[in-house]
DNA sequence: TTGTAAGCGTTATCAT
DNA sequence: ATGATAACGCTTACAA
């Protein structure tokens, strides 16, 4: 409950149009249609406000006007360096909108992101911008939407069958362009440290890859990670100590990537002399760590404020109310870091004490292949 | 000029009055005063307002109530982990109490804070956060906010001077701790990774640890930096290639002395074999590199939960309009990773080819010892 | 316990 | 070009 009755207006529109001598329709339209007002009494206006300290008051203006310059963004973790990019893009397109970026964060749970949703709607916000935490009340999310006539716009875990206005980067794409990059170096053996499954965007990547891996023959080689940098240091520790032989590993994402990176500096594996690493997101983040990171670069800034214009738009009433909501797909791209390289620069034969001879590829011994963990949720994209 | 007329609400308190068979003020009362409802109108109200799926609009009340659930955080940039720290704390406090965090990004650009404050001010928030830019407008600010019955309070980097209420850490006493700490581990040859000296508590950092050094009778060594991960990584190269002795750095902050970490494992520099690095905020990050950072770290997530509090107590009539703004001081505290060590473990000579044989203490070899260099501005804690 | 009515500060539709 | 006045949707004395 909110507690507190703030101080009534010092100054309104009357104590202007008193002063000014006009009424207060004229005192309104000197700000929303400056051409309707002659000259003159605009400036008498103008002096009469500057004088008395008027500050339009904009709660009145949205209840009069039905309008809301608030643009909600609802993440699982408002820490996550992959919001913070989301949030820098929605932020972004908010300012020049002339609005306010308001930021939720639901914990990765789906009773407080409807609560959030509903105080929202409360609020008449016109617009919203979600990241779903979970598939399973999506359809609520929409009914609320509906009902409130709130444009919710989906954001990076897009479900497909949605009637939401969503947008998100091509999953299957993303993980073509590393592993193509990878088997253009030679590599073979690539592992997959895996994000949650839990996630769209982790289960979607988790399984083309396996799609890819298969193609190509091979077996795939999955360690169940997360999305964090504890998770992608585990999944380092637990391919340097497995039998299977691993030259690239493609993480679900930068920060898993970096923590692979970190661990095996500690470990004395050399990156990408040992092992190559592929990371995914592309954040700011990964050029900024030694090696710098190949990563599948996804538009997340621009997802962003692609977000809150369609939304916008969608707003107002340029709403083909009718027409399927449009799930736009963002191409990923490749950025080339200096954490890849060609197979064989200098050869892993990892988890297993170095034979001091040479071993250029050795058959798969024993390829029982699949590193199994449960996968451990976390919130993360 | 923010378009579209939004839909006018579909349902009000009134269709619930006419459904229900009462007058309005009896439906308002039955959620901002139930006990004053009988329990046989509650029920029916209750009802008609499912029935219709009622959606008291919160703009109309906080036009009545002149209440406002809006805490705005303005920040320098809305992606530097510091505030996104910060962040983190005001949306804690906000989120406890049903309130929405709305985040500004003023880019360092003291005329868009003040717009937003503007603009902020006309939205009728009773509160506001704010990271200053520069001391140079705060007096505008401090206007602004008396002018408006705004509470806006300054957190980090905060002038002692300003008639504002404000939060922040000492920055002497955490410059202190890490220099004690490193004092305590032996080392003498302590250098400075400076902040931007542009900012206050940049300032304040570099000049306790000159303080510190000359107490001590040592020549401070001093590489001008910043707060990004790149101008950590520089301070490295400076101090690599200088022929002054270092055994320690004092980092400006976290990122910074991330940077350091990195270019050092890259030149073969041990840490904290050869040298030691202390951080300052002790961010999360911190403590996901390795070595983890030895860091001093300030509660800034709690300063900027507290900022809410405060303002909130400000706003809320408890406001001693006379006594003076409160300027709290939060302490910092040291926590020790291990990127510190005894100096000795493995002796630097950084800067020069290492003579086969092992010089302990070798007298400072003409000590002009202080590393120029023009601070490159960057917005920053 | 409930109803009446006057705000809260704007915008917008009519007139003039 | 300007003025009256009715919304906008809710809260809150004050009556009843």
């Amino acid at each position: 409950m909110i507690a507190g009755m703030g101080a009534r207006d010092v100054v309104s529109i009357d104590d202007v149009a008193r002063q000014a001598g006009v009424n207060k329709s004229t005192v309104s339209r000197t700000w929303s249609h400056p051409d309707l007002v002659s000259d003159v009494t605009r400036e008498r206006v103008l002096r009469a406000a500057a004088d008395l300290g008027y500050r339009p008051n904009t709660i009145a203006q949205m209840l009069a006007t039905g309008t809301n310059p608030l643009i909600p963004l609802l993440v699982p973790d408002i820490a996550n360096p992959f919001f913070v990019e989301l949030a820098r893009g929605v932020a972004a397109a908010a300012e020049r909108e002339g609005r306010f970026l308001t930021l939720c964060d639901t914990h990765g749970d789906v009773e407080l992101e409807e609560q959030y949703l509903t105080s929202l709607a409360n609020l008449r916000v016109q617009v919203a911008v979600l990241v779903p935490t979970s598939d399973t009340d999506i359809d609520a999310v929409a009914a609320l939407s509906e009902e409130a006539g709130l444009v919710t716009v989906l954001v990076d875990r897009v479900s497909p069958d949605v009637q939401l206005p969503a947008l998100s980067t091509d999953q299957a794409a993303g993980i073509d362009l590393g592993f193509d990059h990878l088997r253009s170096l030679g590599h073979r053996h690539i592992a997959h440290a895996a994000g949650p499954t839990t996630t769209r965007t982790g289960a979607e990547r988790l399984s083309r890859y396996r799609e890819r891996m298969l193609e190509v023959g091979e077996e795939p080689i999955v360690a169940a990670g997360g999305y964090t940098m504890e998770e992608g240091r585990a999944v380092a520790d637990e391919l340097a100590s497995s039998s299977t032989p691993v030259t690239a590993v493609l993480a679900a994402n930068d920060v898993s990537a970096i923590g692979l990176l970190g661990r095996f500096a500690e470990l004395e594996i050399a990156v990408p002399g040992d092992v190559s690493v592929v990371g995914f997101d592309g954040l700011p983040l990964a050029s900024h760590v030694r090696p710098s990171l190949t990563t599948v670069h996804q538009p997340v800034a621009e997802i962003g404020s692609t977000a809150v214009t369609l939304g916008l738009l969608q707003a107002q009433g340029h709403e083909h109310r009718d027409a399927v909501p449009p799930h736009k797909r963002f191409e990923p791209s490749l950025t080339i870091g200096g954490s890849t390289d060609v197979v064989g620069s200098g050869l892993p034969r990892m988890g297993q004490q170095p034979t001091d001879a040479e071993q250029p590829e050795a058959p798969a011994a024993g390829t029982t292949g699949v590193l199994a963990r449960v996968a451990r949720t976390t919130a993360s994209p």
